[in-house]
RNA sequence: GCGCCUGUAGCUCAGUCGGAUAGAGCACCCGCCUUCUAAGCGGGUUGUCGCAGGUUCGAUUCCUGCCAGGCGCGCCA
């Protein structure tokens, strides 16, 4: 069911081809029209400066064009009226009551409303997170948490057919210095140079002995990589344990070992030789990113014959590919950002686009605040914060929310006291408030047995500046979704909620929703109860993409 | 030195196919609960959109240079 944006849209395309079309302007016919929502409401409902774009083609005047696309325009049933201003904007105010009708496409598709098929048989894998199974998930991984997991619904609310996958590191020298750290501390032993400090190590050491007691007892050389294996075990499943409380959920938990015990470097190495950017210099196999802007080439096999890191990246991202994605988005931290370059130069290498088949996201640092001060984190001074402590401290939905609402490439500062807080320094309570507010006038509406039927609908009713005001921003709905997507941008999904529930604010205070005291129900209290129902069902829509509850009492 | 990100109100930050008078929250001041949730609403105050050029009918937005801050530049993982 088109909506009403999408109908002007096209409207006002379809007069700009007959003009052009019966040569009364020269020029071509744009892809496309834009149409902004005006921030003055004078200029009407929608407004677009298509005239302006047209005009030095056509070489006339904005104003000359724009009128004739108001001529064009003249006679269509939902507009209402159309004027042209300043250099030649065209300002259209649409009929109300058609527009009104918007209410009946939102109840009607509930949950989809919204969605989109922009993306539709993309098939995109989204990697985010990719911790070292060594230790908790700390701050810096929280962010991705939140995010990669919100722009994964966005995603597929934009029609995409999404895999949200967790890298594992689980080879290397990190997990032999983590096995060793356990079970130093297992046997009461100095922890090694270099190893895994932190009080969760005598944790794991002691859960990894409760589990298996005999572990103790093994002769030196098994007793080490039973403990490696048995803390590994542990962590991750603590790491999943604590993702799921967080609402962030993984279709495929790749383990780097598997990679390896596949094949797949080899099997990499041998389609990046066949492209050709596989050379051999000093003893080691490299790959030659320099053809592809990096800023040098890099070493797949180490002149000792043993594997670099490198070579497992090349490897998955192939792997990725013959899997059937389409797109592989990596989310990094800031501190990988060097890795851009090598990774665009990976797919380049593979025979891929790197404009196309390969997406990274960069997020900055997150400070945190606490009691007036930034709290410094590091590992050394056992000064991490985890995920777990941060949803302790302000709970699942404000710190996904406070997390999402920002882009990633901010680098932002969170303040535990604020988030900690009930009062709308917390926009997540300003939005989930908007809910609550119209589930108690639903739930009061059916006590009072007025009909919230669509047939009893009269779009007519809706006339009030306050109702049009919401109408036009619960239009913008899907747009926002298809722009989240397309930019990679969820927090626009946050920061359009927190709109629309200032806007609904704004209506509820000036518009009477039930009758007052013996007031008998009218079709105008149906049908704003309607346009309160279909503004929740947004909000739920939108919150849902964030992984975030809409309460239905607060 | 090279590369990436950032620089918008007192504070935290929005603002991408370039559009009309640059926004929100917090903070500060003033109003609004004898009927739907005041975690709310209305009004007031606040700007060299880092600086300087360029492209354009039009630039916070695009290009160039500069300044400031953060981060990164291993045959480490």
């Amino acid at each position: 069911m088109p909506t009403q944006l999408e109908l002007l849209q096209s409207a006002v395309l379809a007069a700009v081809d007959r003009l052009i079309s019966h040569g009364k302007i020269a020029g071509e016919v744009p892809e496309s029209i834009v149409l902004d929502r005006p921030k003055n409401r004078d200029h009407g409902d929608y407004a677009t400066s298509i005239a302006l774009q047209l005009a030095k083609a056509a070489g006339r005047s904005p104003r000359e064009i724009a009128d004739l696309i108001a001529r064009e325009l003249t006679g269509i049933e939902s507009i209402s009226s159309v004027n042209i201003a300043g250099p030649g904007f065209i300002n259209i105010t649409l009929n109300r009551a058609t527009q009104a009708q918007l209410v009946e496409v939102i109840l009607k598709s509930a949950g989809t409303y919204g969605h989109g098929d922009a993306l539709a048989g993309v098939r995109i894998n989204l990697e985010f997170i990719s911790a070292n199974p060594t230790g908790p998930l700390h701050l810096g991984h929280t962010r991705w948490a939140a995010v990669g997991d919100a722009l994964g619904r966005v995603l597929s609310a934009a029609g995409a057919d999404v895999t949200r996958e967790f890298y594992i590191n689980d080879r290397g020298n990190q997990m032999e210095l983590f096995g060793a750290s356990v079970e130093a501390a297992a046997l009461g032993k100095a922890i090694p140079e270099d190893g895994y400090q932190g009080a969760y190590i005598s944790d794991l050491a002691k859960e990894v002995i409760s589990a298996n007691s005999a572990i103790t007892q093994l002769p030196e050389g098994t007793r080490h990589e039973a403990f490696r294996e048995a803390a590994y075990v542990v962590q991750l499943k603590d790491q999943q344990r604590v993702l799921d409380t967080f609402g962030t959920h993984f279709d495929v938990w790749f383990s780097e070992r598997s990679l390896h015990e596949q094949g797949a470097v080899e099997h990499g190495l041998e389609i990046l030789r066949k492209q050709g950017h596989v050379f051999e210099e000093e003893g080691a196999v490299w790959l030659r990113t320099t053809d592809f802007g990096d800023d040098k080439d890099r070493v797949l096999t180490k002149s000792d014959g043993s594997l670099t890191y490198f070579s497992s990246d090349t490897a998955y991202y192939i792997n990725k590919r013959e899997r059937g994605f389409d797109i592989c988005i990596y989310m990094l931290g800031a501190d990988h950002h060097g890795y851009v370059g090598r990774l665009k130069a990976i797919a380049a290498c593979a025979g891929d686009n790197p404009e196309y088949n390969i997406h990274i996201l960069i997020g900055q640092l997150v400070k945190i605040m606490e009691g007036g001060e930034e709290v410094k984190l590091s590992k050394r001074a056992g000064t991490i914060i985890t995920l777990e402590e941060l949803v302790e401290k302000v709970g699942v939905d404000a710190a996904r929310y406070t997390l999402i609402r920002y882009p990633v490439d901010t680098p932002m500062v969170m303040d535990i006291d604020v988030l900690k807080r009930n009062t709308n320094e917390n926009p997540v309570y300003y939005v989930q408030y908007a809910h609550a507010r119209i589930a108690a006038v639903l739930r009061n509406a059916h006590e009072l047995k007025i009909s919230t039927d669509l047939k009893d609908f009269d779009s007519s009713q809706l006339t009030h500046d306050r109702e049009n005001e919401l109408l036009g921003v619960l239009a913008q709905f899907p747009r926002v979704i298809a722009t989240a997507a397309e930019l990679r941008h969820p927090h626009r999904v946050a920061r359009y909620l927190e709109e629309l529930a200032g806007v609904y604010h704004g209506f509820y205070a000036d518009c009477r929703v039930l009758p007052m005291g013996d007031e008998n129900p009218s079709s105008l209290h149906t049908a704003r109860l309607l346009l309160c129902a279909s503004t929740k069902q947004v909000i739920a829509n939108g919150l849902a993409l964030l992984g975030v509850s809409a309460p239905e009492r607060m």
